[in-house]
DNA sequence: CGACTGCCGACTGTCGACAGCTTTAAAAAC
DNA sequence: GTTTTTAAAGCTGTCGACAGTCGGCAGTCG
């Protein structure tokens, strides 16, 4: 296992050591500083986050709950590394998910989450205009949040939530998407006609198409084509 | 390098001390030993089960994840109470992802899957003759995940899996629904007969059907309307 | 030259202990 | 008798340590 990625002590600063220990791994994950199949030793850890075992423990079960992590007893916590099929697998989940909520969404669709879900477009088109790969892609996520929070389901919200996490493993694994400014505009615009329109079949072809372009990207844009992770650390 | 001939591993009890805690607490909270509230005491636990501190935090974060337990920061974990929104929500999320799952299956509905459904739900009927209630949800679930699973995508099927936590928690909720054991056989025989039509209307129509029935046993079958499990833990 | 065996280092699983925060309970003041 | 103050008890968050286990390496035997 590499030496510390980048000046870690800086992350910690005392409040709640397992969510910051959380937040620095999946930071790291994400930044590929870990690879894929890479082993993380608990040991290693707490020395280079100047912190005791215990913490860096919970906090890599909890990104093993994430999806993030994957343990292996008496071996220790590994980076997930995705294959092409959970990939396939995971916008599919996702497809289900928003398709319910969207159509969820227009049952219920009201002045308050319509100006909240355009306002959030909004910031999401000034964020794709900027350099930050990472900020735009959190809109993005932001305004899918959105959608399914106004669904009035919080747990559909959750369940979403829980993908996010191998989303952004998903997306991190292939090279940058840099996609047009124009073409992530145009793709949220057409959400919010359909739900303005409040035909269900309108909004379910909106969101099929939208995920799908998500979709397309991702799987194809990747290097190897059967495994975007590598696997087993052969030390 | 084949060991003994047969199963050598039941043998060896490879199972830490974090999962046995886990399968503990699961049970113990289904079987309403623990309250919904009520607080459970890290000091208490371990020195009940005879282990330390730490496995016991670590397998509450599990639980945690899993929807049965709730931490509040310096406060400990307490059970989970679901009100009857949430309820509502794991019902319509639970709907959300079988409804994918059979219309997925439509397209992949092999002999193999066939035969394994219909051999679930003559073990289902089998255990609905006798009395283990506990028995009889459990093999409803395995019908479902096998449903899940043929479906093809094993995310969809771990998406289910976090809900049946959940699930279990309440159906525990309720008192005993005792429904009776042919209103159980037809409503599943009625998903088969609807796979073996190949119409993914008819599978959806059934689908609604059969988790409808399930939710409306569950809304209606608990004491309080409002609040299904009691709140704070007043010691 | 290859396969097996025993040893060694590293690491995980688990434990007991300490510090600081929460809550409870008693004591004091009104 | 009620309210405020204060002390104590219990708890969680975190730490360092120990023992059992796993993977690798060298030495030995065929």
């Amino acid at each position: 296992m590499a030496l510390s990625p980048v000046a870690p002590k800086a992350f910690i600063h005392h409040q709640n050591l397992v969510e910051q220990v959380a937040g620095y791994l999946t930071q790291a994950i994400i930044q590929q500083h870990f690879l894929p199949g890479e082993r993380l030793s608990e040991v290693q850890l707490s020395r280079d986050l100047g912190v005791s075992r215990a913490p860096v423990r919970e906090a890599a079960r909890l990104l093993e709950s994430r999806g993030l992590l994957i343990s292996k007893p008496r071996r220790g916590f590994f980076v997930r590394a995705l294959n092409a099929v959970e990939l396939e697998d995971v916008f599919d989940l996702r497809l289900c998910l928003e398709r319910h909520a969207i159509q969820r969404l227009t049952e219920r669709y009201s002045v308050e989450a319509q100006r909240a879900l355009e306002q959030q477009v909004e910031i999401l088109c000034e964020a794709a205009l900027g350099n930050d790969e990472t900020r735009r892609i959190e809109e993005d996520l932001q305004f899918h949040r959105l959608m399914l929070h106004y669904a009035g389901n919080e747990r559909l919200l959750k369940a979403f939530d829980g993908l996010t996490h191998e989303l952004r493993l998903c997306i991190a694994l292939i090279t940058k998407t840099h996609d047009a400014p124009d073409t992530i505009a145009t793709s949220h615009f057409k959400l919010l006609e359909a739900l303005a329109s409040g035909s269900p079949a309108a909004c379910r072809e909106a969101i099929d198409y939208h995920i799908g372009v998500a979709r397309k990207f991702v799987v194809r844009g990747g290097g190897e084509p059967k495994e975007l992770g590598s696997q087993e650390s052969k030390r």
